[in-house]
DNA sequence: CGTTAGCACTCGATGGCGTTGAGTGCTAAC
DNA sequence: GTTAGCACTCAACGCCATCGAGTGCTAACG
């Protein structure tokens, strides 16, 4: 069996309401609904052939139905209708983006908030693999006796820093030197090849190998580690309570516990290089607390080699048409925000 | 009428037993436990007595008691058996705070996540007001044309930044230069002070006191908003719905509102100089939402000068006693890390 | 006089039961 | 191919009786 013009139509017109309701759809709501001129009748026997080719599913004989995983799928895919952002919108949002454009964790966060408030849902947004990023500046600043302060600023002011133990000895205006050294030597390094850099600088700096192989091993180490937890950031996680699927405080629970461990997050957030929006839905996504969630992505732009992720987690049910364009439009405007750094 | 010793004990009993059960508590349950030895006719009437005094309420007629805020002001003042971690468990929490002092966010995050766990309730750490930090470097990057970030070092290696406009024409080494300057005249002041240390470097700068006068400009923004929202971490705030108190989705909603609001928690968490354990019972605390809620505070010192707070937030019955002790221990633990640094 | 056994009373929680109504599938007529 | 009609299903709702944990009161007891 093929699906036909109408069965297009009709399903559609299900999972639109569906996504308003989250209330099992019936023939006649259908049936009532412009747009589609047959009776309750014939929408039943339609229903019940996309039932059969699995795009609809009963929660109990007398109940509507409800769309199958498998109707989202094909929903975003060829059937959604893409509505444009006013302009208004886009300016509000844009606003509120820039008001804490000093720092860059400052404008993500920003980001995140603005993500979640337009959408309702709850939004992530994960910072740039630090091995993508190029070194522009290195400082060692001293804290105490033995101690140092590494401080690595890379593309677009991103900052990462670590305690690091230094050789006995060294006074302020020795770490400066170092610093210097080693901004010389990394700049426009990207971090990822920093290990080679580093092993030619330690030919020619004898007296100071011990110093130099510590940090080293410190940027290595952030790198394999792949970033902290500051690297994750999540707006509005209450939001998806508002929603009755998830009015049980279990599955809110496991839903927030996935939300607090952001290598979870991290990897769910995880996509391949194009720009283009990405939709996984429900059991698409590999964590099973998640099974009954969608989660959009979108990629923004930091300096010319980096890229960042930003996303939305909701109900299968979600607007994905809205979603889409709030996820594409920020997508952009974040990038536009954090290369004006570059 | 005063409370005499069998009162006490009673009462005692009563907060105990609701403390583990959450579950209104009948006589007969007092009269069965051990070291109250009178038969639940008598433990009535002086459950009786501790009503009119304000110390119990009953949900409805036929139903136990539950200790009323009061009770618990008692309680925690008077009543209350302290008792002592284990030397294992505190091993183990100092163990997990260890594991990522490398960079001091990594800490505090550590120190929140060992606090929720130990306790299973929502933990929530303010780092230390910017005022009263101490600059130990400033450094300035370039970015961007005609754009350079503001790098400050202060105690214990804490790192703020901020993007600021440069007037045109500086180079690295011009930057640099600045830098060198700006680290030698504002080293050791606290941040608070820092304007004046300001003015006097403006005096004998004439060609860059554009530049100087954005950079002042923007450390005071940073000091009089107090801090943003990275300043505030939070852990385990899905704990709290283990808990039958927020079995109802709009408490649990409105709760973790609330712990989304940086703002709103930093000055939850706002507390007088004391090293003392403070706590704050129900409607004791300013936020409507959580009047319900019952917050235990303590402070970490980070250098000479300057302390955190670190707390936990949790129903009204909660084990105060088991939280005391870790934010006590947590509290040292933390300024003991935070001070190898300094 | 404090303590306690006994007892009637209260009231939320639980579970069975009939009713309701939204929704279905099938059939026959258009 | 479409639709009106109809019997059927089943969760949701409200009603009611039952149950039991807990109370307050009174009278008896040491």
């Amino acid at each position: 069996m093929q699906l036909d013009e109408r069965k297009y139509r009709i399903l559609q017109a299900i999972i639109d309401d569906y996504i308003m309701t989250a209330m099992p759809v019936g023939s006649r709501t259908i049936s009532r609904k412009s747009g589609v001129g047959f009776s309750p009748a014939t929408i039943r026997n339609e229903m019940s052939d996309l039932e059969e080719l699995g795009y609809l599913a009963q929660p109990h004989t007398s109940a509507g139905r409800v769309p199958s995983y498998k109707a989202y799928r094909l929903y975003v895919d060829h059937l959604m209708k893409t509505c444009k952002l006013t302009s208004d919108e886009r300016e509000r949002m844009h606003e509120h983006l820039m008001s804490r454009s000093k720092q860059v964790e400052g404008v993500i966060r920003s980001a995140a908030n603005v993500l979640s408030d337009a959408t309702k849902y709850t939004s992530v947004i994960v910072a740039p693999k630090l091995g993508t990023l190029r070194i522009k500046h290195v400082q060692l600043v001293p804290v105490a006796e033995r101690t140092a302060l590494m401080i690595i600023v890379t593309t677009a002011g991103i900052v990462k820093d670590a305690v690091i133990r230094v050789p006995e000895g060294l006074d302020a205006d020795d770490l400066y030197g170092i610093s210097r050294i080693l901004t010389q030597r990394l700049a426009d390094q990207p971090l990822a090849g920093v290990r080679q850099a580093f092993a030619d600088l330690l030919k020619n700096a004898e007296q100071n190998r011990k110093l130099l192989g510590e940090a080293l091993q410190v940027i290595e180490k952030r790198l394999e580690q792949g970033g902290d937890a500051s690297d994750v950031i999540v707006g509005g996680s209450a939001n998806l309570l508002e929603y009755p699927e998830y009015s049980d405080v279990n599955k809110a629970r496991s839903f927030l516990s996935v939300l607090e461990s952001k290598d979870t997050l991290r990897q769910l957030m995880g996509r391949e290089g194009s720009m283009e929006v990405s939709i996984r839905i429900g059991p698409e996504n590999q964590v099973p607390e998640l099974n009954d969630c969608s989660i959009v992505t979108a990629s923004y732009r930091v300096g010319d080699h980096s890229t960042g992720t930003l996303g939305i987690i909701g109900p299968t049910r979600m607007n994905y048409n809205r979603v889409i364009s709030v996820l594409d439009f920020m997508g952009r405007a974040l990038s536009d925000v954090l290369s004006e750094y570059k």
